[in-house]
DNA sequence: GCGACAG
DNA sequence: ATCTTGTCGC
């Protein structure tokens, strides 16, 4: 028998936003969050997508990159429309479809998944990096570039520092200053990964820019290739 | 009821 | 997300 693929089978997308919501409630009791290492992660892939201006057509990009130093080991990319509108909360369900298509055509099997977007800093606890970490059932996390739900204290002005982000009660995430004086990044569990090893992973992945490398690798590819188009 | 709302 | 140049600062 063959082994279960990396990328499971597209199913229809959602008919509205009732259904997307009720998908999301079936899925998120799946997140798991278990303590990882970032020392020990050895391949990341990072995930954007571009959309054109004018049509409707989108670019999704993964760049796997070796952790350690940071260079392109692999990279793949699809183009598509978007099967949802954006609804601020069901952002997953515009944005997943593609990039599992491009994340199919990688040959590499990432340790971790490296989102633009969150993860349980979402209103129901399910947002992009944990839909996406679900379907594969892989290691993931999001890395987002403004407050999303819940807020943070302004965190020290050193690169590393941090605050909790918290929304209901809940720590849902961390505002994590990647670089002196430069406005936080928002980082959230996604799966299969702990606040503290995403924390880490992505102040590791992010030595001299505001955002992590797999992220800035996969925003440029996307948009390369849409410029192409 | 009103405003805010990842990309 | 996207439409967009130069400019200030390290």
């Amino acid at each position: 028998m063959p082994a279960r693929p990396l990328v499971p089978a597209a199913g229809p997308p959602p008919a509205g936003a009732e259904e997307a919501r009720a998908e999301q409630a079936r899925l998120a009791p799946l997140v798991r969050t278990d303590p990882l290492d970032p020392d020990r992660v050895g391949l990341v892939a990072g995930l954007d997508v571009t959309y054109a201006p004018g049509d409707d057509r989108l670019v999704a990009a993964a760049v796997v990159l070796d952790a350690g130093t940071l260079e392109v080991v692999e990279s793949a990319t699809a183009v598509a429309r978007p099967a949802f509108p954006y609804v601020p909360g069901l952002f997953a369900f515009r944005e997943v479809p593609p990039l599992l298509d491009a994340i199919g055509r990688l040959r590499t099997a990432p340790d971790v998944f490296v989102c633009d977007g969150f993860g349980l800093a979402h209103p129901r606890r399910f947002g992009l990096a944990c839909h996406l970490g679900v379907l594969l059932d892989r290691p993931a996390l999001g890395v987002g570039k403004s407050p999303f739900v819940g807020s943070a204290e302004p965190p020290g002005e050193r690169r590393g520092s941090w605050s909790p982000l918290v929304d209901g009660g809940d720590v849902v995430g961390r505002a994590l200053r990647t670089r002196d004086g430069v406005k936080p990044v928002y980082v959230s569990v996604g799966h299969r990964i702990d606040l503290d090893g995403a924390t880490g992973l992505v102040l590791r992945l992010a030595p001299s820019y505001r955002l992590p490398e797999p992220i800035r690798r996969a925003d440029r590819l996307s948009r390369d290739v849409l410029r192409g188009l």
